[in-house]
RNA sequence: CGCGGGGUGGAGCAGUCUGGUAGCUCGUCGGGCUCAUAACCCGAAGGUCGCGGGUUCAAAUCCCGCCCCCGCUACCA
């Protein structure tokens, strides 16, 4: 079978702040899981995302730390590579939405549905801050908020009683910036004509197969409901230029984050592309029609990922839709949701810098919050990493070669015939192996862990029936057999935890004196092969 | 208010589409083993499956109503 293309799509975080584990759980492990996995499977992974530079939370957090945009992106954009560094997530490329190519691919994208008749520009009544000279967004305007009283509301969202406004509904409206009372005025901007591709949209949601129920039936719901034409243009000097010969609508106008953010994954695959010194092996990705993309964000991303983003790739016409998007719900810290605002659920380089990387992989993946919100704390976490991670797997690693070490100076024992007990062992293994990608292809990555984790736990079952400490006493060759077997039988598991433990497999690669693992098998550990000591 | 998802032994989750003795990991209790001891193996206890009603020989599962949590509701993305 020839390799498959995979196009592994992850989310772009903001660059405004720390990431915490309900995001690496949500959508950054997940994807480094899949992609690690087929690559071993023998398939072209290409895994790329970047940090979203643009957007009113990067130029608010901006206002409050009297930084610019650019400044803070300076900031956080290497420390969220850094994460990636140290947790082992393994981008084939992870940029900004501040390049070049990006503007380009943007302004292609914005061109082509344009030519195809998928935007077009609308007046509209918007504030005005008449002493600023500019168009307000609705977060820059407040007042008082007409269901509750809360002042101050903003013009989009009362943070009080959660309502949705619009800044005209606001009592006593006032410019965010200057104090001053915004004016309504028209304005122009271009919008996304989303109604024109509302039946194509809908045919292929109704089509999928296998996506997550509450992915699809948001979707599928999202449109019945009725699309509108959404705005793909905002007042803000901060974000991506309107191409040139269309930015006729007057000054201070940019495009909308949303639009532009989403062809990141497009424009990043690009960008990977020409940095090889290939600038047409995205393509491979993107319009071969056997090509599959899967996209990994958080539940609050569904909308954009399977309406609206599908949207364009159809009126553009010629590039892949997604094949899946297993979007992932939240991982909540003691009930409460994880958001460094509420201090709660500490950043990721907090539990970087104190436990191994490979036992934060652990506890977030035996968690994915892949059907519902799944609680965990801090206790969670080392329980997990202690009373499963370490007791089932690592502790087996220990104890067998242990045994080879003290009964066979630490070389791999020659086996004698295997009896029925060995064989069903090793069967076992290779079972577990199948069952594992079929479920990692499923995007059912806890499941599969959970696979990788039983099979484990079968082998410390065969130690325990077959008492190689016991029959080290006199029966060489039986004891032979046994290390032997369990000893191939670690060499399966260690295929199996590679996806999920990526740092922890590799050292015990090196430990068995294997060569690095570069298929989804079992790869046999030859007798007399010199084994490494644990630590 | 509307839409989507979730509410299952002490903790975290599967099972619900395709109704039929309620399953997994951890914890607890008992036993075994002693190479491993941050242990391992075997067994047991522990659940009105959010609440109320209905359909059915039979409901965690299907239908109706309600409560709670999360997300979306187009200017957060």
């Amino acid at each position: 079978m020839p390799p498959r293309h995979i196009l592994v799509a992850v989310g772009w975080p903001y660059a405004s702040g720390s990431l915490h584990l309900g995001h690496l759980g949500g959508a950054y492990l997940p994807p480094d899981i899949f992609a690690r996995y087929h690559r071993l499977a023998g398939n072209r992974v290409l895994m790329v995302s970047g940090s979203d530079a643009h957007g009113t939370p990067i130029t608010i957090t901006a206002d409050q730390a009297g930084a610019t945009p650019q400044e803070v992106v300076d900031r956080y954009h290497p420390e969220i590579l850094g994460y990636w560094e140290s947790l082992g997530i393994s981008f084939d490329l992870f940029t900004t939405t501040m390049t070049k190519n990006h503007r380009e691919v943007t302004w292609d994208v914005f061109r082509t549905l344009r030519d195809h008749g998928y935007i077009a520009p609308k007046k509209s009544i918007q504030f005005y801050d008449p002493q600023a000279e500019r168009f307000l967004p609705d977060r820059y305007v407040e007042g008082t908020c007409p269901h509750c009283g809360y002042d101050p509301a903003r013009g989009d969202q009362c943070d009080n009683c959660g309502r949705t406004l619009d800044p005209d509904q606001l009592i006593g409206p006032r410019s965010r910036l200057t104090g001053a009372t915004p004016v309504p005025r028209e304005t122009e901007h271009y919008f996304l004509l989303l109604p024109k591709l509302a039946d194509p949209l809908l045919d292929w949601l109704k089509s999928r197969r296998g996506w997550r129920k509450h992915v699809q039936n948001m979707a599928i719901g999202f449109v019945e409901e009725g699309l509108i034409d959404r705005a793909i243009t905002r007042d803000l000097d901060w974000g991506i230029p309107i191409p040139p010969e269309a930015d006729t609508l007057g000054p201070g106008k940019r495009i909308y984050v949303w639009f532009e953010a989403v062809i990141g994954y497009l424009s990043a695959a690009k960008e990977w592309a020409q940095r090889t010194g290939d600038p047409e092996a995205w393509r491979a990705w993107w319009e071969n029609p056997d090509a599959e993309s899967y996209y990994f964000i958080g539940k609050d991303n569904v909308v954009f990922h399977t309406v609206v983003w599908p949207a364009m790739l159809i009126g553009y016409e010629g590039l892949n839709l997604p094949t899946d998007v297993p979007a992932n719900q939240y991982i909540t810290f003691r009930g409460a949701k994880a958001s460094k605002s509420m201090g709660v659920g500490r950043s990721i380089g907090w539990y970087a810098e104190r436990l191994q990387s490979d036992a934060i992989r652990y506890a977030i993946a035996s968690v994915l919050p892949e059907q519902s919100d799944t609680d965990l704390s801090d206790e969670e976490i080392i329980r997990r990493i202690n009373d499963e991670l370490v007791a089932t797997w690592g502790n087996l690693v220990n104890r067998v070669l242990s045994l080879v070490h003290r009964h066979f100076e630490g070389l791999v024992p020659t086996p004698s015939d295997l009896d029925q007990a060995d064989s069903a062992l090793l069967e076992r293994i290779d079972r577990a192996l199948t069952d594992e990608a079929a479920l990692i292809e499923a995007v059912e990555l806890r499941a599969g862990l959970r696979a990788a984790m039983e099979a484990a736990a079968g082998v410390n079952a065969y130690l325990n029936a077959t008492e190689p400490w016991r029959t080290a006493k006199d029966d060489r060759a039986r004891t032979a057999t046994t290390l032997f077997v369990a000893l191939q039988a670690i060499s399966g598991l260690r295929t199996a935890f590679a996806p999920y433990l990526p740092f922890s497999t590799e050292s015990l690669g090196e430990m068995l004196s294997l060569p690095p693992l570069d298929k989804w098998t079992r790869p046999e550990i030859a007798a007399g092969t010199p084994l490494g000591q644990t630590e």
